[in-house]
Order: structure tokens, then C-alpha cells, then sequence
DNA sequence: TAGATCATGTAATTTGTTACATGATTCG
DNA sequence: CGAATCATGTAACAAATTACATGATCTA
């Protein structure tokens, strides 16, 4: 009864996803998620430290301590060939509608990357995956909006529309994504 | 060494929304999670009712037993009246650039119930904090971008660009938002 | 040399997830 | 009657937050 490994969770991957070119000490990383405005992440050393921990342990990541006299160094930390397949079929998980359903949206993380590790060719796979799950997503929120949303009052009427338009414009964005990419192909 | 009254996390909040008008009990308040697509909280039980014990805890909620006889019965929950303060006081939260920043956006959430609670004055007040903030956020994003994303693959410029045009859609939804409040008025 | 910032970590607490347990009620 | 679903809960575990501790290095 070996347990199966579970799938990481988002902070793990993005340490991943950060960590796929150059090594970054844990300090690094949490001065990313300070620096970066766009997709948040804890820098909190209670959260990043035992994350790189956990990868570690998991053979995904490996730390090439640099000054390990003193006892506490800077400690670099590189993918690993396991970590490297891991990033990836993290990368290649499809868009699901339960993702976009739950607000963060980690599926845009992905896509990040996705140029990066798996090719143009992949982003616009991913695009077209993401589009679908967002036109059904949108779909059955105007059902919802419909079926159930008549007499509410104007400001949860006038919130929920916002969430719909969000996705739409989302929706917008990957065809013009798609065309960029197109474009560049030329 | 009384430790001070933490803020009430999301889930929480939205708990005391949801029981603003109408008791509802904690299997009534997992079907809401579990059937509205927008907003998702975890529907799981372990969530719920650990939650409405702490609330009950708290004082702000009051579990009124329809069936005390048989051990377990159906238990529905009412705010009681430090709970509608509370209530309130969430309600009436600004929106701040840390909390766009965060992905989640609670403030939506907020601003869902902030009519029924607080009525249509508040609801303008709150639509020009939200413009405010989402001003400040959207300009810092174009700043790292400008500094920051130069180089960057087109993948991962892409990425941001969804992140701002989203930003900026809300952003333009406000505005709407004010416009029909005040023709509401008339 | 004193204070800031670099850099790593741990401990206590809280919260959420997953999975299980329990019993009542409803419906075919 | 038996299965589904209503309805409430607990236990084990995983993860994040906050706060604290430690020492090195840089800089005024």
C-alpha cells in the first residue's frame, strides 16, 4: 500500500514552473511572489520552505548548497529530470470548467509557461482547450443567470454579470491569442 | 490575555450572507456551494460545519433545533443580532489593491449582498472604492510589464496582457454599474 | 559598530480536504 | 423492502499563516 503520489498543489508547480531555467534559492522564489503582481502566491518562508522541502523529498528538485561550511547557506535549488517531466505534465493538463469555476486561475499560470517547456504548437493546443471549457463555462452561468437570478437584487444581479463578462473577455482574448500566434508562425 | 477577535475568513463571511435573511441549516448552505457556479466554496462537510460551529461560537450565529428529539436533527441557523453587525462591518470592508491582487476576488462577493444589507448608496460608495483600487492595480501591472516583460515569451506576455485586459474590464463594469444605480434612482 | 536586509528555518495555530460513520426519510 | 438522498458530524491529514529565532552580510 504505497501511496499514490498525490498531484501538487499550485504553489509547488509554480516553484516548478520558476525554477526550470536558473537556481533559485527558496529567498529568490519568495521574492518573486513579493515582486510580481500578477498571481499571487504566499512569500511567506513558513510556506515556501516546506514546499521546497516537499519537492525535494519527492525527488523533483535538488538543492547544490553553495557555502556549506557554516551550517546555514544559500541554498540553490535545480530541477531534476523528474522534476522536469513533472512540470511538464503539469503544463499539459487540460483546462477543466471546475478549474475556471473556482476563481484562481491557474490555468493562465500554465499557459505562462507553456512556450517555454513544451512549444508554440502546444500554446494553441492549450488555447483551444481553455476556449472550450470557457464557452461552456459561460453558458451555463447565463442558464444560472436565467433560471435563477430574476428577482435578486440589482447589485448581486450587477455582480454576477461581471463574472460573466470576465470570462467572456477571456473567452475574446484566446481567439486573439490564437491569431498572435499564428501570425508569428509567418 | 484575551486574544483579540480574528476577522472572519471568506467562507465564513459568506456563511453570515447567506443566512441574512431566512435560517438555513449547514446541508441548505452546502447545497448553495455546491449548485451555485459562481463564487465556489468547498461544499465538503468537513468545511461547512466546523465553520457554523465556529460562528456559533462567536455568537453570531444561533442554531434554532426544529427536531431535538431524536439526537440529530435538522438545525437551522439564524444571524443573531452581533452577527448582522458583523454582517455589516464585512460588508462594508474597502476593497483594497492587496485584495485584487490576490486572484479571488471577495470583493465581488461582497458587493453581491451590499444592496439587500446596506442599500444603494453604499453600493455606489463601494463601486467607486472598487474603481479606485482596480486604477492603482491596473497601472502598477502596466508598470512591471513595461519594466519587466520585455524579453519575455509571447506565451507569458500574452498571460499578463489576460490578466490587465481582465482588470480593466471590471474596471470599465464599474462604471457601468454607477451609471445604472443612478438611473435607477430616477 | 549599529541597524537593515539577506537568508533560512521552526512552532503553534487555523483551515480545508478526504474519507468515513451514522441515522432519518423518501420513493420505486 | 432496498436504494438513494437528506442531514449531520468526526478523524486523519495536508497546507497555509503568523510569529518567532538565528546568524551572516552589507552599509551608513
Amino acid at each position: 500500500m504505497v501511496k499514490p503520489p498525490s498531484p501538487l498543489s499550485a504553489l509547488e508547480s509554480a516553484l516548478l514552473a520558476l525554477l526550470r531555467q536558473a537556481p533559485l534559492s527558496g529567498y529568490d522564489l519568495r521574492r518573486v511572489f513579493a515582486d510580481t503582481p500578477f498571481v499571487h502566491f504566499s512569500d511567506s518562508p513558513g510556506a515556501v520552505y516546506p514546499a521546497l522541502r516537499r519537492l525535494e523529498a519527492r525527488g523533483l528538485v535538488a538543492a547544490e548548497r553553495r557555502r556549506p561550511e557554516g551550517g546555514r547557506g544559500r541554498r540553490g535549488f535545480v530541477l531534476t529530470a523528474r522534476g522536469r517531466r513533472a512540470l511538464e505534465s503539469w503544463l499539459r493538463l487540460p483546462v477543466t470548467v471546475d478549474e475556471l469555476a473556482q476563481g484562481r486561475d491557474v490555468a493562465l499560470l500554465r499557459f505562462a509557461f507553456t512556450e517555454e517547456v513544451l512549444g508554440r504548437a502546444a500554446c494553441v493546443r492549450f488555447l483551444e482547450g481553455y476556449a472550450a471549457a470557457l464557452e461552456t463555462h459561460v453558458t451555463s452561468l447565463e442558464d444560472y443567470a436565467r433560471r435563477n437570478l430574476e428577482g435578486a437584487p440589482l447589485s448581486g444581479r450587477l455582480a454576477f454579470e461581471c463574472g460573466v463578462e470576465g470570462f467572456r473577455a477571456r473567452l475574446d482574448w484566446c481567439r486573439r491569442a490564437v491569431t498572435r500566434f499564428e501570425q508569428e508562425k509567418k
